[in-house]
DNA sequence: TACACCAAGTTGGTATACCTAATTGCAACA
DNA sequence: TGTTGCAATTAGGTATACCAACTTGGTGTA
């Protein structure tokens, strides 16, 4: 295993030194070598072997791979740990999730967001529009529903679909290959946008589930589709047969 | 700090043992402490205090309040930890979150659902039915919800309203309290899985909205009213301002 | 009496040693 | 040649020592 990231030059072992930062700072490494697929998909990961790679104890480490696990980027495999594999069952599966949150949050908002919050989600929708790195479009698309959610003032939504974007997060990038879904996408946003200020409860939760059911099957017909060609670059896509509970 | 739960008599330091097992009986102990209010809502838990009163090291300790955490049982307080406070808004916005997610859930089952499938959620019903166990019935009415999300056949639905349950485990306790409501909750169980039966959607979702809103909103103002009651009792209920996002 | 200041204790963060289970490789034997 | 068995290695689980930040209590001075 060698590090995915460049090692702090003096990651000395100053124990205690601002308190956290050590374990902040290994959690986000580790969390953007995921999502980066810098560590891809099935992945074995040893507590040693992170520890040697990104110069942190196996203390840290663990507590990383613990929020790692929550966040279901990684995955317990017997008694060690692998990177979350891609499951396209997952996808599916957290796209349904997300409908029903999504849009009963859009309905939320429509009573309870005031202007200037909406306002403000439109703004970000524009600023993010002329990006044309791709990396920047995924996170933007991500950060627009989780703060369109985030209008129902209600945390266990906003965390609902935070935690959904984030695991769907290593496959969006992915369905903004072309500038044509990429414009798609952006346009449907922008409705749902229009709806919410109107105050249209139903418009706005019904663009909002077209958008997410459309977008997502384009998604799973890409990679259903892109299969082979994926495994050939050396990302494994699995298809777990439906458990009806975790 | 006392031991809440009798410590283990010969919990010696076997390090190693039967991998997890130490672990594992940790945080289900600590979890049972916290959702039997043995460690009330607010309280001060030190990681070293914890390892006393438990007989375990720290790292054992520490790995149980992660996973507390991400149950929502226990939260961080500045550098330290506390049992997470019972959150009247929480409350409020957990029943938004299930409604969401539940009437979407028994949509999916009409569909997806065999018909065993619902004939074991109505044997787990009618099992629970004679029971005057309190704690039974809460725990009986939680695994009611969970078991009918599952049918699903996601996962991410089924941890989503399986997590919400447990936020609220520690409150529902108090809404079983009469025959009365107790008779009720359980004869709107049956409606609901009887629409299930049917393959009435909608009626299905728009039984259980009404049954989570309802006894949400008695819950909410039976805590609201023995607020004072309670806190002489030693459980002190917070309300936070509704938080936008986490 | 009030307040500034320092020392001791407490606490979470980190590093690391040790334990046992599981895996791996090789060798001896059938 | 295939298989069994043991030893070395690897890896996660656990215990614990040490660090720095923070808290607390008391003391001495203004």
């Amino acid at each position: 295993m060698t590090a995915p990231s460049p090692p702090p030059s003096a990651a000395s072992a100053r124990a205690g030194a601002d308190a956290g930062s050590q374990t902040l700072q290994l959690f986000e490494r580790l969390r953007s070598a995921v999502l980066n697929l810098d560590l891809m998909p099935g992945e074995r990961l040893t507590e040693r072997g992170l520890e040697a790679a990104y110069h942190a104890s196996r203390t840290p480490v663990r507590a990383a791979l613990m929020r790692l696990e929550t966040e279901g980027l990684a995955q317990r495999d017997g008694r060690g740990w692998i990177v979350a594999p891609i499951d396209i069952d997952e996808i599916r599966a957290l796209a349904e999730l997300r409908e029903a949150v999504e849009t009963a949050a859009v309905r939320l908002a429509v009573q309870r967001a005031s202007d200037s919050d909406i306002a403000g989600l439109a703004e970000l929708l524009e600023t993010a529009r002329p990006t044309e790195d791709e990396e920047e479009v995924v996170r933007a698309g991500g950060d627009f529903h989780v703060e369109l959610a985030s209008l129902a003032g209600n945390a266990p939504m906003t965390d609902a679909v935070r935690g959904a974007m984030t695991r769907l997060a290593r496959t969006r990038w992915l369905e903004v290959r072309t500038p044509d879904s990429r414009e798609h996408a952006w346009n449907e946003h922008r409705a749902v946008v229009a709806a919410l200020r109107a105050r249209d409860a139903s418009l706005a939760s019904e663009l909002l589930a077209t958008h997410i059911r459309s977008t997502n099957e384009r998604l799973v017909e890409h990679l259903a589709g892109e299969r082979r060609r994926l495994r050939a670059r050396g990302l494994s896509i699995v298809e777990s047969p439906t458990r009806p509970a975790s």
